[in-house]
DNA sequence: TTCGTATATTCGAATATGCGAATATGTAAA
DNA sequence: TTTACATATTCGCATATTCGAATATACGAA
């Protein structure tokens, strides 16, 4: 993993810690994230790609999706813990139920 | 404590951060920051009152020093394993020795 | 190839953050 | 009161960050 400043950096803002608390769940193409979080395409693109940028996530691309997944790297210690301090309160925890909504409507695919 | 964002934007600093971990060890004055991260003082003030708006750490005040300490609202688990990373590396791990040689040079005094 | 969908990048504007220099405030001692 | 020292605040500037709109790229299907 990157510096931990710039990790910090990347975790102190509330779009990209709302991604990885949804990251955390499973792993989700950009249109999950965008539709989930409520926020525009271009907007989830370049939180993401700070994200990967310091290393806490990682991409798989599939025809013409492009997945994202929590790295291996990152540490878990410390994402478990933000991410269980935020989902206590808004917007982490109606994004989680944002996105059950979203896999039963949906089923599995994009 | 504050909200989580606040709390990661004050951490994702790396003067703020050296200072938490220097406050982890002890309670410091002001001039004892200043001096061992050897930063100006309004450089110091203007940090250790960023981390005080947030709620990570607290002051008290004995004749002219100011005396800043880690919150007791404040996330130990959180702390401990970010000042535990960032001590691997320089320049926290720096800080620590340079603290501990000001303390054997002037006493437990400012 | 053309079309539609998914994702990424660029651009310019708005806002936030960090800095040093200068200045202000507060306390203790002379 | 004057002086000295510790700390805080203000100011102007430089840089960083975020945003939406527009555009570009990449892939699959027709």
């Amino acid at each position: 993993m990157e510096n931990i400043i710039d990790v910090l950096k990347a975790l102190s803002d509330e779009t990209r810690l709302r991604m990885i608390s949804l990251l955390k769940v499973r792993e989700l193409c950009v249109c999950d994230i965008m539709d989930t979080l409520e926020i525009t395409q271009t907007k989830a693109s370049r939180h993401l790609k700070n994200l990967k940028a310091v290393g806490l996530v990682t991409d798989r691309q599939q025809a013409q999706w492009v997945h994202y997944s929590i790295a291996h790297g990152a540490d878990d210690r410390l994402l478990d813990e933000l991410v269980d301090r935020a989902r206590i309160s808004e917007p982490y925890k109606s994004d989680l139920i944002r996105l059950e909504e979203r896999r039963s409507r949906c089923g599995r695919e994009c």
